[in-house]
DNA sequence: TGTACATCAGTGAACGCGCGTTCACTGATGTAC
DNA sequence: TGTACATCAGTGAACGCGCGTTCACTGATGTAC
């Protein structure tokens, strides 16, 4: 064992554990999206695996622990479909570039729901890792932003203290953007947010509207 | 009883059930801010009331029906708070008419908080009263919106086909309002849901951020 | 290659807990004569 | 005004349930000689 260790390989044993370890996790994200976050219970996770409830604290400490790992999983994931994205369209700001990444937020809800709540609910009242973790992924989503909204012909005319706030995040994160390109990333952000979670929540569809159509719409409009 | 029954009168034990209902659900809202949805627990507002827990069952018939009352009473005082902002500026639709009424949308989430995510997060898994409720909910937001928003000299360009759900959804309810306003209409209220969630949230704050300053920022293009 | 031993995944019983809800009851409040 | 009766708010014990978690165990898998 020590000499694969050595090697950077890992045991058999251990491929095993990782193997298992997702397919617990997938059973929870399956319930989460069921049952909502109050509802994932180690011993029904157990069931639908054909195992003893038990048999799972072989592989998470506690339930705490298991669904602390579906928010980091979520805040990890997210941050890489975006990456991934804004990678797609290389070279300086551009429209393309902004609408890319907005679509790329919107698909990621779309197609992880939960996820994107959880992202956004803390599942647990009192959940102290949500709260580092949800301001970790804004700031994910905040910096692709910068690096994608192009300048703007349509002036924003915010506050002494407000352009003076925005100056310190900037700095605070040794970004080199102006202070009125990060305000307007957070008003994206904050109209991409509404959108999205409006969507998932079936308001547009309940409505009569083709989610997609209105989609289009406010992207033509966002970061102007 | 009845005498008093056929005057619309109310007894002075219907007076007292009336307000210890009251009692019930203003601890059971506190219990929400405290655990959230799935925590609140009969036999903890019983304890918090200085009362048995199956006492309450003089007042409501299940921890269900409590729950639901929570929720529709949250959409009928966000509702009549919106009203109550709108009438406050009368006559046609008008700037000033829309921003009173997006600082009401605001203000009553910053006042309730709890009661705002009630409204927008299902409190239980296959909660069926829920979806309706917030439909309307949803209605009451889009109408005022409709009778607040000025004409602007920006275009929007909807696809034929959006064009057309719009004018369906107003034609359903008996809106005499364009297209065109409608879906200006959507896009405001859902750049409202995304601005206040995030700020309820305490995103803005933990970036830096003055959240009052931010919405005015985006109070200034909202409806454009 | 074959045997002795260590590791460790999974089991099933058991724990204490809090939940929603029911039930038979007590005692105070209000009604009717 | 005083008494007999009905109403009904609230109690406390009890129910069945599912939860997270622990524990001593069995048996299979992998390791070392």
């Amino acid at each position: 064992v020590s000499a694969l260790r050595a090697t950077g390989q890992t045991s058999p044993r251990e491929r095993y554990r990782a193997q298992i370890r997702d397919e617990i996790k997938a059973v929870a994200l399956h319930q989460l999206a069921e049952v909502g976050p109050a509802g994932v219970s180690v011993n029904a996770i157990g069931k639908e695996l054909g195992v003893s409830g038990p048999a799972l604290y072989r592989y998470f400490a506690s339930r705490d622990e298991l669904l602390t790992e579906l928010v980091v999983d979520s805040y990890t994931d997210q941050t890489a479909a975006l990456r991934s994205a804004a990678a797609k369209v290389p070279g300086p700001p551009s429209r393309s570039a902004l609408e890319a990444l907005a679509r790329a937020y919107r698909q990621w809800a779309i197609n992880n729901p939960h996820r994107y709540r959880l992202l956004f609910a803390p599942p647990l009242p009192g959940y102290d890792a949500h709260a580092e973790r949800l301001v970790q992924a804004a700031q994910a989503s905040m910096q692709l932003l910068l690096e994608a909204l192009p300048p703007t012909d349509g002036a924003i005319h915010p506050s002494e203290a407000l352009g003076a706030q925005a100056t310190a995040w900037l700095k605070a994160r040794g970004l080199s953007s102006d202070s009125s390109t990060a305000l307007r990333a957070v008003q994206t952000w904050s109209r991409l947010h509404g959108f999205v979670s409006l969507e998932i929540a079936g308001n547009f569809a309940a409505m009569g509207f083709d989610p997609g159509a209105l989609f289009d719409l406010e992207l033509s409009s966002l970061g102007r």
